[in-house]
DNA sequence: TGCTACTATGTGACCGTTCACATGTTACCG
DNA sequence: CGGTAACATGTGAACGGTCACATAGTAGCA
């Protein structure tokens, strides 16, 4: 029961020092004779005195701690953010509170446990758009969104270049020589489906050409809604050359149907994702796809934050982090041009 | 900048009674008039007063946080029991505060950060075996102990009942008609890879059947070491008929082999894994596996954590939770029998 | 109506630090 | 050797709550 019942007093007493200074010399700064920071060190080492940290927080008016919260800690994006964010704020003397909020009921109650009764010097929020949640955080408190587009709140950003990835996508498709592209979006409510999107049909416009609006289908980022997607796809009638997959789990979920259609990838489709997750070398066939990096994104979100709850007055910054294109064997040269052209 | 710098004083002075009125309200227990109460919390409103969770923490000597320590945040795995744990710790009232720890070193720079200083209340580690870590930790510390066999420490535990799984396991690959079985295990110097070996052993044994040691490879829980081992194991000579691998990311290293090999999973070669990993059922073949509910882990963690924050002189507990087998495609009846018997 | 017993509220100390400032000490210089 | 600056250390009050206890207020009962 080696309670942790001494205090900056005890050592005090112990040292015949004032506590201000064993203070002093845990707070290794300020000026303390050598002499006299020796005899206090043994003090503390005899008495195995640890300094309390939440008196500490209290005195300083600070809690050491910044939070994240993300829809839930389980998905591997979400899991590879919140990793990066907690090594960033580690190095930074933060430590990081994650929860998961499926809601925005919870969101709203974590806002009110955190933030209002100032349990976190700082907030990241992931998916902050996906539902009114971003409308629940209050002004003028530090706040990093992650995965969002930018906007009029007082909050940094950091997010994946979407555009810009899914115009590389688009372009890995073309150079192979496919003209007939399909893709499957991630719920359109979502700015980074918007911007993907975007990228895409920037991409084929970039070619002279357009997309098929038949070949464009709307998805949930689920495995099964990218099955469906191929299914439904191929029930409408002449399938693309190519599909982009606005993430792997769909890329996958397409995969999985062109097996059970007997199509052959990426002989007669070729499919790529976006993410990289982590068995993406490991389906059939091995994923193409876009890595995106997610530490570094957690990583840059906590140092947004840490400075903004440095310089709360600071203007707001926004980031847009690059993928690296993955080319494994769901992406081939396209076969032949039963369209012309080419 | 509305910094929540109104206190529990100035709500008393608004609302013309003492700081101790207040307080008695905010924490809404004790026999407070219905009609103070009523002008305190018009004040509160009034003003906008948040309490201040550090000072709370620091009048009640607690710190309403607990942490959970895993190598790392982002293996499926280890983010579903942090899932889970948060979940359960939120509520009761608890925020959870996770870290990874790659190594010894880091793990003891958190140990000292997070146990002593006070800045939680108790601990829950995942993996404690794996290296030296749970030497580090402090005796008599709220402390409980994931994915570990429970040992001398004083320290809760819980984890998958590992011997049962692999049983079940093995028993199924049996029902199955399968003789020849072979297995590729985690790191032997893990108690649950151990566990698992054992459990395997048993269930051969209680069928009247050993099993080949050339059959038994070790990899370490990664796809490439799954891999690696069919590798192996076909360069060597005639294979199992079935292989038990003891995660899920190395039996689908097995299935990658297999498909390199030539090898038609499940008609020359029934494989099992463990865990059901979120796409397990969109590998070639959908794997068979022993579903571990991960969530249940971490909450049974946390809710044994906050038992022993609660009664720190209670015994010590210990929990083994159960798998369910998933049977997809990746197993299948065994062919002939090329060797005899049935 | 006066005594008792309970309820409602107030008072001041305390949790373990840090902060701002006061004081004591040393050293340097003319 | 006195004066002063720079350094070393001590003092007491925060920080914003809760806790233990004191006191005022109310009701119940003889």
């Amino acid at each position: 029961m080696a309670r942790s019942r001494v205090t900056i007093r005890d050592v005090a007493a112990q040292a015949g020092v004032s506590h201000q200074t064993v203070s002093r010399v845990i707070n290794d700064s300020q000026r303390v004779r050598p002499a006299t920071r020796a005899r206090v060190e043994v003090a503390i080492a005899a008495l195995g005195y640890r300094p309390n940290a939440i008196a500490r927080f209290m005195a300083r008016g600070r809690t050491g701690s910044l939070a994240c919260l993300a829809p839930n800690l389980i998905d591997y994006t979400f899991a590879s953010i919140i990793e990066g964010a907690q090594i960033e704020a580690r190095t930074q003397g933060f430590f990081l509170l994650s929860a998961s909020a499926p809601d925005e009921e919870t969101f709203a109650s974590l806002v009110d446990q955190l933030v209002d009764s100032r349990r976190t010097e700082g907030i990241m929020v992931i998916n902050p758009y996906a539902d009114g949640r971003y409308a629940l955080l209050p002004h003028s408190f530090p706040t990093v969104f992650i995965g969002a587009r930018p906007r009029a709140e007082a909050a940094d950003s950091v997010a994946l270049d979407d555009a810009a990835v899914a115009q590389q996508a688009a372009q890995h498709l073309l150079e192979l020589g496919h003209r007939r592209l399909g893709m499957v979006t991630g719920p359109l409510v979502e700015d980074c489906a918007q911007d993907r999107s975007a990228g895409f049909h920037a991409a084929l416009s970039a070619a002279g050409l357009t997309a098929e609006p038949a070949w464009v289908l709307e998805g949930d980022w689920s495995a099964t809604s990218g099955y469906g997607a191929l299914l439904q796809l191929a029930a409408a009638g002449p399938l693309p050359q190519a599909i982009f997959a606005q993430n792997d789990r769909m890329a996958v979920g397409i995969l999985r149907a062109a097996r059970d259609l007997g199509l052959r990838i990426p002989d007669e489709l070729s499919v790529i994702g976006v993410d990289d997750i982590p068995l993406a070398a490991y389906f059939a066939p091995p994923l193409t796809t876009m890595r995106q990096d997610f530490i570094a994104i957690g990583r840059e979100a906590a140092r947004l934050l840490i400075h903004a709850v440095a310089e709360p007055e600071a203007p707001r910054r926004h980031l847009r982090l690059p993928a690296e294109l993955v080319v494994r064997r769901s992406t081939a040269v396209a076969q032949s041009a039963p369209n012309g052209e080419a």
